[in-house]
DNA sequence: CAGACGACATTTTTT
DNA sequence: ATGTCGTCTG
């Protein structure tokens, strides 16, 4: 047989639409309506698809990214932008479902992991150290503490700021690009009798970033901007490889990304974002649900297209939710029906005694459903913060049921396991003066005063890993010739990851034992855990940048530990449940203080966001939704709790209302029912 | 100068 | 419940 040639296409070579078959409309038709049909099928241009709560907007991008490849666009010619990872990756599989695996290989993450992604592989165009460091909240902290206290502010000024405010008010003005001034001037006008002294600190941290090769999570935003507006050449390199740039959670994007979603769309023009303002819940991180209004002003061209036909939940939801939604003080002009779930069971508000009962009542109603035939995974229990929960997770241990956790504590966060990292870091920049500060804090009789003068050292030293020869107190010499030759061998020999990882721990393990002798066992626990991820990476440079952009969750990887075949039911913040859905939902803890946080009561624009976090929460419920609150609080003092100040205010035929009785106390209430809420049908619960 | 101890305030939510 | 600040001792 004579031989013949195959050519295969360049992968990044543009692609007319006409050259593949084109898309089988009918398929999309019958799966999607027409919004969303038309959402899918318009690919040219700007759109906005406004979509509320439960109306198909994964769906919606799910298809678009499938309707795309099938017309023939090469995968990494799409950029998906979403809020997780974990958002992107789960519509990616989907879209490769529906059509082929082609779709799994379109560019996605979030904005700050793409915005990594492209600064390190052009960075230097704008002068970034090629082995930059990416900063996590905590690390950032850190790097202010240092300047804090290199200034002197923390013996000079009473009260001056602390680091996390510090953080707070650095970011917030690189979120909103505002100065300083202004956001002291709104937000803390109690420090603004300092504003000079804080001006200082902020200069002193963005130098310090700087002369260390540190980005923290704002930096890698506006850094990009950078790129993109200063380099024109690369805008354009990087644009024209962007065919399609799709947005989701627009409502929740900030001033700089929405910069950069225009940069990056700026060569083809095809531009789509998502969201819906009802939805927007991160203001504190600089997102504005404005921005989602200026889209059009943007864009002058952009289509709009409204999705509010809602598949989600059932008629007494969204009679609840609709309700909800419209207390709030900025209209949203939001209605959202359901043509296929009419009825279903009224939402319960369930008054618990105190919080034992609430988790009581969680942990057995949840037994119920899974003898009802409800898996444990289309359940949830959202609450407001991460710590709400600790009380109900003690009771569903008790009762052996499975839950991973999402949001709260990150096991990154730990102060044991940032210490174990530092070294990893030293490992990756040996002239990174923050992982050194750490490193050297450990060790015995070494303290604030001597780190510093170390780390000056280092800045300078031939060979940091000659640490002992420093010119320091010779008592040192010992502890310090140990860590340097450690670690000085190590970055010679830094693969596997793996045995580098076991090396260290033999290192960090008796100094973890003497730092935390309180509860090293639990710590190191978690290290023992950390090491099992560790060994998954083969570079160290993923492994610290996956730290840093893609916290893994401390409880999420204790369960997986120990997780049996049943898959979990979910715990939450609202925050992190986010574009979830559930076919039971829990909100707990729905307690006016706690949501609205006491922190937002005052201004409206802060009530209001609270308020739309409560439409979050119980949006998220397809069949069955529960809010409970305990009456009586357990604090340093106990109290009477009030339910949510937005609970108070709903009709009251729009739900249903549950008294917990004690199966063990006589068979009476033991809650009078609030004069607030009046009962809609009274139902007895033994225990 | 480091580290221990005690007092005090301080608490969202996440990339 | 936790982290931060001030003070005292070795």
């Amino acid at each position: 047989m004579p031989t013949k040639t195959f050519v295969l296409n360049a992968d990044d070579a543009p692609q007319p639409m006409a050259s593949s078959a084109p898309p089988n409309l009918e398929k999309y038709r019958k799966e999607l309506n027409a919004a969303q049909f038309e959402a899918v099928t318009t690919t040219e241009g700007a759109l906005l698809v406004v979509a509320g709560a439960g109306t198909g907007k994964t769906k919606t991008l799910t298809y678009r990214v499938g309707y795309l490849i099938e017309s023939g666009v090469a995968p990494q010619s799409i950029l998906l932008l979403t809020f997780t990872r974990r958002a992107a990756e789960e519509m990616l599989n989907r879209a490769a479902t529906v059509v082929d695996a082609r779709c799994a290989r379109v560019e996605g993450g979030t904005f700050h992991a793409y915005a990594h992604k492209l600064l390190r592989q052009y960075g230097a165009a704008i002068n970034l150290a090629e082995n930059f460091i990416v900063l996590d909240q905590a690390d950032a902290e850190d790097a202010i503490e240092i300047v804090r206290t290199a200034l002197g502010f923390h013996k000079k000024e009473k009260r001056f700021p602390k680091k996390n405010a510090l953080l707070r008010i650095v970011s917030a003005a690189a979120n909103k690009q505002l100065p300083i001034e202004r956001i002291v001037e709104t937000s803390y006008p109690q420090f603004f009798p300092i504003l000079d002294d804080i001006q200082r600190l902020a200069d002193a941290y963005r130098d310090y970033k700087r002369a260390n090769s540190l980005l923290d999570y704002d930096d890698l935003l506006a850094e990009l901007k950078r790129l993109l507006t200063e380099r024109e050449a690369l805008r354009q390199t990087i644009a024209s490889q962007l065919r399609y740039v799709m947005v989701d959670e627009y409502q929740d994007t900030n001033l700089v990304q929405a910069d950069l979603v225009a940069l990056l769309s700026s060569v083809h023009g095809n531009v789509m974002a998502v969201g819906d303002d009802a939805q927007s819940i991160y203001s504190f991180r600089g997102a504005n649900f404005r921005n989602i209004l200026d889209f059009p002003k943007r864009f002058p061209n952009a289509k709009i297209i409204k999705l509010e036909e809602n598949y989600r939940s059932t008629e007494r939801i969204l009679a609840l939710t609709n309700v909800v939604i419209n207390q709030a003080k900025e209209k949203f002009a939001k209605n959202l029906y359901t043509t296929l779930k009419l009825g279903g069971e009224f939402p319960a508000i369930v008054a618990a005694p105190d919080e034992r009962y609430q988790s009581r009542f969680v942990a057995q109603r949840i037994l119920e459903l899974r003898e009802e035939g409800v898996p444990l995974h289309r359940i949830a229990v959202l609450m407001r913060n991460g710590r709400d929960s600790y009380d109900l997770e003690i009771e569903l241990k008790k009762r052996n049921l499975p839950f991973v956790k999402y949001g709260g504590q990150k096991i990154i966060e730990a102060a044991h396991i940032k210490d174990f990292v530092a070294h990893l870091r030293i490992l990756y920049n040996p002239r990174d003066a923050l992982s050194w500060n750490r490193a050297l804090r450990l060790l015995e009789g070494i303290g604030p005063k001597t780190t510093q003068e170390l780390v000056a050292w280092i800045k300078t030293a031939p060979n940091p890993y000659r640490i002992e020869t420093a010119n320091v107190s010779p008592r040192y010499a010992d502890s310090l010739r140990r860590l340097g030759t450690l670690l000085g061998e190590l970055s010679q020999k830094l693969f596997p990851l793996s045995s580098l990882a076991e090396s260290l721990w033999d290192y960090y393990k008796p100094i973890l034992r003497r730092v935390y002798y309180e509860d090293f066992p639990k710590r190191e626990k978690d290290l023992e855990n950390f090491l099992g991820i560790v060994a998954n990476y083969d570079s160290l440079a993923t492994l610290l940048s996956d730290l840093a952009l893609e916290p893994i969750d401390l409880s999420a990887m204790e369960t997986k530990a120990t997780v049996k075949d049943e898959a979990p039911l979910t715990l939450s913040t609202i925050h992190s449940a986010k574009g979830l859905e559930w076919q039971v939902v829990f909100l707990i803890n729905a307690l006016d203080g706690v949501i609205p946080s006491r922190y937002a009561v005052g201004e409206t624009e802060s009530l209001d966001e609270e308020l739309r976090l409560l439409y979050v929460a119980l949006t998220r419920a397809r069949d069955l939704l529960y809010i409970c609150y305990p009456v009586i609080c357990n604090g340093a003092e106990d109290y009477f709790g009030n339910p949510s100040r937005f609970l108070q205010a709903l009709p009251e035929d729009l739900y249903e209302k549950l008294l917990l009785v004690d199966a063990r106390s006589v068979q009476k209430p033991l809650n009078a029912p609030p004069a607030a809420l009046p009962a809609r049908r009274d139902e007895e619960l033994p225990f």
